[in-house]
DNA sequence: ACGTGTAATTG
DNA sequence: CAATTACA
């Protein structure tokens, strides 16, 4: 390993990538911050290679005959790594050559003479992290090429242009040309944790002015800010194609755009974003998928009120009439500049908003170069640290699938079995325990050492279907995982700071979502570890331990009981009800020492893998089901005292506000007093208040939001979000575009046809049409489906317009 | 473009 | 019944 002309002993590794030399040969460049500053470094001797199955004479015969080959081919050194499959060691030939990009040609010269060939398919950058065992955003010292854990924080910056333009053609149109003029750019940014802002304004309406601008605003971004990220609004589909072109068009370099002055800007690659060398790159509209914003579009504007709670500032003229007002008239130039900033302000504060600093967290762990790491998916980033461990045992990363292969599975797969989920066999009870395993699946991989490298195959008993050598890779990760966010637990039990405690959480959240995502990919068909066979074996021993556990809780003791349980959970009833009537009625939320769920848990734990941990998640002082329906319960904790709701309509999105807020009051009352007859009449009462609320409000809580998933046209059976979208389209001259609404808002007005019929978007609503009665129906039908007496036909004493009519007849 | 299990509504 | 959704 040389780092050529290094002037640094090391520093926070933001980025990888590599150029080529006029020999052909790929020389790594690392991008560090070192002591503050930005560097790169060069590594001249890390090769591409890949390992093939054939003897060095067989290498040497194809080589003479192989022209291609020999060309890219360098030098290959006898190895032996462990097959995925099976687990056995296997003698191979480690092939070195140069340029990474030829490899898929070259690896088909073997195919082609039947001589299989492994780790063939692995990005020359993603090679070098997994090779050197490094981890992106992590200090990397270019000596021992070790990285450590550091608490560095990046240097995040928002980039925000402006067009001369009315804004009335997309994004495509404008970038096609980049006809307009660049009229200023925003920029907000975080270092030490205090934000500034700067707008940099186009003061005169000619060439020489703007390229002026364009030059100076680079000049500021790398000089002065300095920045680690840049964060944009669009900045993939608009802003960065936008810039790029209009810097042509103006006759600059648009190596301008790079921290040092030598590279040009690339465009987006394998749904990847826009990148330049040195600096990340990242446009948070990629991650606003199925977000519900209150218009159900996804402006910068909708989720700035969402996330930030920011009022949108209406302006009355185009941002480009704005921009021309401002050269002659200081007050828009005020508006304008104010404007500017404050898109660029709020760009950057949704990159905390959205939770961005966990996703660099989960860079740091799994490993993947940074640049494409920031736009992994969770498994994605899951596999990787796989590949990491992988390496670090020699065992060979298994193959991803091609096309071909990903549409046989689709064709062929017979899915894995999931968990098991038990009956609820009450309506309601008190004095529950709601347990649940830790991290339940990782922890069968490991008890069990599950992994492609010990899987026998899906034959006989369950817990004999792995060799317990090797250790498979899965297995390692997994414990790695589950030791250091058990040691990250005991840390945030110590901080103090809450920066800290931010810090810890991040670090805790991100092991999870690693851990959590390998799972899914054994039943993924995308994924290079694909087995359903071996997926089913994890799930049926999941089945298993949770079965067991639900009847070892009956042998316990009398009076103990599993009413309910799910994958990973049970929920005993127990005959504790004095100790617990206690704990409800006690101030704080610790536990009191209760000796009979220690005993219980030890019980439970007996014959269990050491790894595999029951815990206890909550007591409920009462719980309601609703009997016959799994995956739907609501309880109210002896410990925190609050109501829990899950599966029902009171938390589900694709019920209006209204009837979800009648629903939890009834269980919050029902909870709270456990008396049928109060709760009733209280839900009566509720009913009479919500109708005497503003029209405004009410309008708002029935307000219900449906997803647009695919061009209306293709709807099979239409939504009422989907066929409110048409008719307000049908409004607006068939402008709008389904694409710009992730979530679609519609209310039901009167009538009696179907639901499609009568779906309009709020806007288009009076309030004397909306269906009123449909949305009391839909409380009370959730209501009435507790198998608790609170029935329809009771509650239709309510007092108002149309039901007094119908008592009237 | 991680997975399966489940309930509910609409037409 | 199929289609569609959103939850655990």
């Amino acid at each position: 390993m040389t780092v050529s002309g290094s002037t640094t002993q090391g520093g926070i590794l933001l980025d990888v990538d590599y150029v080529v030399t006029p020999d052909q040969k790929a020389h790594t460049v690392l991008y560090l911050r070192s002591d503050g500053k930005r560097t790169r470094q060069i590594v001249d001797d890390f090769l591409p290679y890949f390992y093939v199955d054939c003897t060095e004479e067989q290498l040497q015969s194809i080589m003479a005959d192989d022209q291609v080959l020999a060309e890219w081919f360098l030098y290959s050194e006898p190895t032996k790594r462990i097959l995925y499959e099976g687990g056995q060691l296997q003698p191979l030939q480690k092939i070195y050559g140069k340029q990474p990009w030829k490899v898929p040609q070259i690896r088909a010269r073997f195919a082609s003479r039947q001589i299989a060939f492994y780790e063939a398919d692995i990005p020359f950058t993603h090679r070098f992290m997994i090779d050197h065992q490094i981890k992106g955003l992590e200090h990397l010292d270019l000596t021992t090429m070790d990285s450590t854990q550091t608490t560095w924080s990046p240097r995040v910056c928002s980039l925000d242009i402006e067009i001369n333009n009315d804004l009335q053609d997309t994004f495509e149109e404008l970038v096609e040309q980049a006809a307009y003029r660049v009229t200023a750019i925003g920029m907000s940014w975080i270092a030490d944790g205090k934000l500034s802002s700067k707008a940099f304004i186009l003061e005169e309406d000619n060439d020489q002015a703007e390229i002026n601008l364009l030059q100076s605003i680079f000049d500021f971004l790398w000089q002065e800010v300095d920045p680690d990220i840049i964060v944009t609004y669009n900045g993939d589909i608009f802003d960065f194609p936008y810039l790029v072109k209009r810097l042509e068009v103006q006759g600059i370099d648009t190596r301008i755009l790079s921290p040092y002055g030598d590279t040009i800007p690339q465009p987006p690659q394998f749904g990847n974003g826009w990148k330049i060398p040195g600096v990340l790159i990242f446009d948070l509209y990629k991650r606003t998928r199925w977000m519900y914003t209150d218009d159900g579009r996804k402006t910068l504007d909708s989720v700035a009120l969402k996330l930030l709670g920011e009022q949108k500032i209406e302006l009355d003229i185009s941002h480009g009439e704005l921009w021309q007002q401002s050269l002659t008239n200081s007050e828009r130039m005020k508006t304008f500049r104010e404007y500017v900033i404050r898109d660029a302000r709020l760009t950057v504060q949704l990159w905390e908003a959205m939770d961005m600093p966990q996703w660099l967290e989960v860079i740091k762990i799994c490993g993947g170069p940074p640049g494409d790491a920031m736009y992994f998916t969770e498994r994605q980033a899951g596999e990787f640290l796989v590949f990491q461990v992988m390496f670090r045992e020699g065992i060979l990363i298994p193959r991803a699938p091609t096309a071909a292969e990903k549409k046989l599975r689709k064709k062929e797969r017979i899915s894995a079995m999931g968990g098991f989920v038990f009956d609820p066999i009450r309506d309601i009870a008190s004095s529950v325990l709601l347990c649940d395993f830790a991290s339940m699946y990782p922890t069968i991989i490991v008890g069990h050492n599950i992994g492609g490298e010990s899987f026998r195959g899906a034959v006989g008993t369950l817990k004999d279907r792995f060799n317990s050598e090797p250790r498979t890779s899965m297995a390692m990760m997994q414990e790695e995982l589950l030791a250091s966010r058990f040691e990250v637990k005991e840390q945030l039990e110590g901080a103090i700071t809450d920066d800290d405690k931010k810090r810890l959480k991040a670090y805790s959240w991100a092991i999870k979502i690693v851990a959590n995502s390998t799972f899914g990919a054994y039943n993924f068909i995308g994924s290079r570890f694909y087995d359903t066979d071996l997926a089913g074996t994890i799930t049926g021993l999941g089945r298993e331990y949770l079965q067991t556990i639900g009847m070892r809780v009956e042998e316990f003791a009398d009076g103990y009981k599993t009413i309910y349980g799910d994958t990973d959970s049970v929920f005993i009833e127990t005959p504790l009800n004095e100790k617990i009537q206690q704990l409800w009625e006690k101030d704080d939320d610790s536990i009191t020492h209760i000796p009979e769920i220690g005993q219980l848990l030890g019980y439970l734990h007996e014959g269990l893998p050491p790894e595999m941990k029951l815990e206890l998640e909550d007591i409920a002082y009462r719980i309601i089901f609703h009997k016959g329906a799994k995956k739907r319960y609501a309880y109210v904790s002896a410990l925190d005292k609050q109501v829990y709701i899950k599966g029902f309509e009171a938390i589900r999105n694709d019920f209006s506000p209204f009837a979800r807020e009648i629903q939890e009051f009834a269980f919050e009352r029902l909870l709270r007093s456990g008396d049928v007859a109060s709760t009733k009449k209280e839900v009566i009462e509720l009913i009479k208040k919500m109708l005497e609320r503003s029209e405004d409000q009410i309008k708002r809580e029935v307000s219900t939001y449906g997803p647009i998933r695919r061009n209306p046209a293709k709807y099979k059976s239409m939504t009422p979000a989907v066929s409110a979208f048409l008719h307000l389209n049908s409004h607006n001259d068939g402008r709008l575009n389904w694409r710009d609404y992730d979530f679609f808002p519609f209310i039901i007005i009167k009538g009696t046809s179907s639901q499609k019929n009568r779906a309009r978007h709020p806007d288009l609503v009076s309030f004397d049409e909306i269906d009123l009665d449909h949305y009391i129906e839909e409380g009370l039908r959730s209501i009435g489906r507790f198998n608790l007496p609170i029935s329809l036909d009771e509650a239709k004493g309510i007092e108002y317009r149309d039901i007094v009519s119908y008592f009237e007849e």
